[in-house]
DNA sequence: CTCATCGTTGTTCACGTTCACAAACGGTGA
DNA sequence: TCACCGTTTGTGAACGTGAACAACGATGAG
């Protein structure tokens, strides 16, 4: 009797789907069965739903859907230092693939060093239930923290670690280590220092073991590579003390940004690339061709890296087989480097 | 009576509250009020639940949580070309901060630049429900798109955009362009070339204006500047065509990328910076100290820039007054700017 | 004419949490 | 002894969605 109309300022709250199914006409299961698009309803009564939809403005609940479908459809991406050209590269192409597939993505960036601040990026990840992690930190205990909480959900990693029973997706960083030290060797240079990067980064290894294997195989001299910090600075402070010993005439470093910090020293030293010492970098990050002299690196194919390391995670999110598959880099010839000068 | 202990095998699904409470010997609501940190909890009490939670390994529904609160605790990002520099420096520091908070992080990246491009990462943010955007995409486009949507959310921008009635947060642009450019007249120079960013960004029109400003103030001549698109290559390729006029000594470059370009197209030319030519960047991006020269730049703090983004955010999520903050920009004088030469 | 079948729609429950409220408990003062 | 109070704990109802199942009308076969 008292059912009184609705007061003009009602519960200020988003449509829900029970408010499409009144205004429609129907039950709010029709409603979610045209959002999710399933078959046997009335082409009538599907455009009616559809409009009261758009009319209200309507928005699922993405909560409610995960509670009850116990799906988040959120990937979650681990990363170290994402101001960097790769994996900020890498995360842009994941989520793209992502959002495309219908997932949403949340990142995690470990600060610091410690492996608490480990355990709690991944911690943060796990209190959002996402379905499925992309590991972009490539280092050493990120892996091993990682291994330790044995967790339920595909994981794919984006540097191969060789030993770990996940998927992982990588650049051949050890071919692309050859190569640049093959390009050096062929132009004639025999004694080549390897600017690496830091100890526990998987990359860095992998980077300095190509080094190695390739100047072993040709039956070059090596010395001990020097281990750095990715950084244009360390570069550069690594490149004044090497300009005191003067025992080499090329340096493979392992990244652009060092091999920017080199070059910078070298030119501070009064000596030039690539005439008194030539330089190879690791990335082609796009700077890299207007660097001067403009770097001659190795390329990787970030972009690339992102879609397919989506694709195996989208793919396997209910299959658990391994597969481990590579990208090849390849050469970028420019001007820092050439043949050595004869004395 | 027969109620038999759960079999082996019993349904794998995560633990939930009830589980806590089962094994705690107490109701669902105290493992509630345990997890939430209500007061008037008896210290026995608490302990028991918390052992329990620790032995299930229980961790909160999060997709419960926002059902029933309707709070999803998601800050969303819009962004543009995460690869750059200050971009990415941003929602770094934008999420550290945020998930000090307790919040996630979300980003929605534009792809392309279409405006249903832009609808659609907007979009894909609300659906997740976000309780608050902070926006880097600093395009015209985007603000006009988003004043369209008329959103009920605090948003808070990192350009301001000098018409928007949100919150917005930023870099003071002007003054940098002004300092740059008042850093190249005080050495001397008299024609200046502008190399602008695209003509949609906000901020490559502030740096734009700044430097007109400051350049009219000190009744210098003033040439159009050229609309450039923030990469090398374009910096490369409009230096090559700047070399052809030569009736100028220096140039400002919208950001550093820009600026290694020309820097590169000017040795090319045979020509000399700083000696023939002065350049100045923007961004202090970190590899500017290394470039050759080393370049002399503007300085952004875009780290504090996200962390006070958020403090913003955080503070007004339920206030809504306006704000506009600034921080100022500081010149790094480096090897890339000199006198002119006297001819 | 009756019954089985199919396409379409509605009803009810469950998901895991928080909120509002009620109940139990122990202590205190009249 | 009893009413009252504060502290601690429990009960039941939401939140918005999807899944299982039931119900309905129309159609066709026997």
């Amino acid at each position: 009797m008292a059912q009184e109309p609705e007061p003009v300022a009602k519960k200020s709250r988003a449509p829900s789907m029970h408010d499409v199914a009144r205004l429609a006409g129907v039950s709010h299961q029709t409603v979610s069965r045209v959002i999710n698009d399933l078959p046997n309803i009335r082409e009538e009564t599907k455009q009616r739903v559809l409009d009261s939809m758009e009319q209200l403005q309507y928005r699922p609940n993405r909560a409610a859907r995960a509670l009850v479908t116990s799906r988040s459809r959120t990937i979650g991406i681990l990363t170290a230092s994402r101001t960097n050209y790769g994996p900020a590269a890498s995360i842009q192409a994941i989520e793209d693939a992502a959002n495309a597939a219908g997932y949403a993505v949340t990142t995690a960036s470990i600060s610091g060093y410690e492996s608490t601040a480990i355990v709690r990026a991944i911690d943060r990840l796990l209190d959002q239930a996402i379905e499925g992690l992309v590991v972009i930190a490539p280092q050493r205990r990120v892996f091993d923290t990682l291994a330790g909480m044995s967790l339920r959900l595909p994981i794919v990693t984006l540097q191969s670690t060789g030993t770990d029973g996940d998927k992982s997706l990588s650049v051949d960083q050890i071919l692309g280590a050859r190569l640049a030290t093959r390009h050096l060797i062929e132009l004639g240079h025999r004694y080549i220092y390897h600017l690496a990067g830091p100890q526990d980064w998987i990359e860095a290894e992998a980077r300095m073991t190509g080094f190695l294997d390739e100047m072993s195989d040709q039956d070059m001299p090596t010395t001990a590579p020097i281990l750095g910090d990715w950084t244009a600075e360390f570069g550069y402070f690594a490149g004044r003390e090497l300009l005191r010993m003067r025992d080499f005439t090329a340096i493979f470093a392992a990244n652009d940004q060092m091999a920017l910090g080199l070059m910078h020293a070298i030119r501070d030293g009064g000596l030039e690339v690539p005439r008194d010492i030539s330089i190879v970098g690791f990335d082609d990050i796009p700077d890299a061709a207007h660097f001067w002299p403009p770097l001659t690196t190795v390329r990787q194919d970030f972009a690339e890296l992102g879609r397919r390391c989506m694709a195996l995670l989208l793919g396997g999110l209910e299959a658990g087989e391994e597969y481990a598959g590579s990208i090849l880099p390849t050469l970028i010839e420019r001007g820092s480097s050439a043949a050595p000068q004869t004395r």
